[in-house]
DNA sequence: CTATGATCCTGCGAGC
DNA sequence: TGCTCGCAGGATCATA
């Protein structure tokens, strides 16, 4: 559920309730929140009581949360945090009820606003949370959006930067998407190659930028290559100021609010529908077990010599 | 090495 | 009403 723009959406909204806070209590609900945590569940409950979290931290969808454990100064780990297919992180008050889905609950006090409760919640259980070493990033410049450090957690490290990164490789980029035969749409969602990016937006920028979903990456010119770039930052930036795409309750910010990006969506989940540019009926097909929502129209596969 | 499909899990809405 | 089916914002792993 959860791209950039909702991530974002997440970790602006935790920063100033967490940036300085305590962690008073752990409460695990569910141990399948915790398949990624590299210890026990007691590590993490006990790891976790009494740490200091130093910063709010996203690359791509990975969210992470560096803390210094009680009665230490040294911030050698983080809480990192994979939202998945249908994960939440919600800020209650202290003493709040139980959420539904709730698997992971933190009870924090903050010097500015006091006792608050930090829940994480998800359906599906594809998200998690974990407590994982803080490691230098290769090219010395910060892990990501809201770090002034320059590292990143362990399981963080394989993750490109994302379109919205200034220390993003673009030359890098280009050379991967050159050199790759699958089809551009299955590329977008490697995270590898750049972060970010999932099912709702890899079809937005797409069509935007009227390329076929199943065009192979290595097909595109230079040309293409930077009207997706562009289409891809764009996209992102518009949702984001808009607070997210939301169709359900499932996607919400930190205070359960929904955003509205979904009235600006012109392929994701419109089969059928006219397109906006062309007035055609927008297609949809199954590949990677997903679906891709393309205007036949207006992304044509480019001609094959 | 690259490329592809299956898989983890829970819930919802459509259709019978 | 109650059942089954298909589908859902993601990442990873096994197989060719
Ligand atoms: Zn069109």
């Amino acid at each position: 559920m959860p791209e950039l723009p909702e991530v974002e959406v997440v970790r602006s909204g935790l920063a100033p309730a967490l940036v300085d806070a305590t962690v008073s209590a752990v409460t695990v609900h569910d141990a399948r929140a915790l398949t990624r945590h590299p210890g026990s569940v007691d590590d993490f409950e006990q790891s976790l009581r009494g740490a200091h979290v130093v910063a709010v931290c996203r690359r791509g969808k990975f969210l992470w949360m560096p803390f210094t454990p009680a009665g230490g100064s040294n911030a050698a780990r983080a809480v990192v945090a994979h939202l998945g297919m249908s994960g939440q992180m919600l800020l209650r008050f202290s003493g709040a009820p139980v959420e539904r889905h709730e698997r992971i609950r933190l009870d924090i006090d903050h010097p500015h606003h006091g006792a608050l409760a930090v829940v994480f919640a998800d359906q599906r259980t594809f998200g998690s949370l974990a407590l994982d070493p803080l490691l230098p990033t290769t090219d010395a410049a910060p892990g990501g959006f809201g770090a002034d450090e320059a590292t990143v957690p362990a399981q963080v490290a394989h993750i490109a930067r994302d379109p919205l990164d200034p220390a993003l490789d673009e030359t890098r980029l280009r050379r991967l998407w050159a050199r790759k035969r699958s089809a551009i749409k299955r590329v977008l969602l490697d995270q590898t190659v750049i972060s970010g990016i999932g099912n709702i937006y890899a079809d937005e920028a797409l069509w935007g930028a009227r390329i076929h979903p199943e065009t192979p990456a290595d097909a595109l010119s230079a040309r293409h290559v930077t009207r997706l770039l562009a289409e891809i930052r764009a996209v992102l930036d518009k949702a984001l100021a808009e607070g997210g795409t939301s169709f359900d309750a499932q996607y919400v910010n930190v205070n359960g609010q929904a955003g509205y990006f979904a009235h600006s969506l012109h392929a994701y989940g419109r089969t059928g529908a006219p397109c906006h540019r062309c007035g055609r009926p927008i297609a949809r097909v199954s590949f990677m077990n997903r679906s891709s929502h393309f205007c036949p129209s207006c992304q044509r596969m480019p001609r094959t010599r």
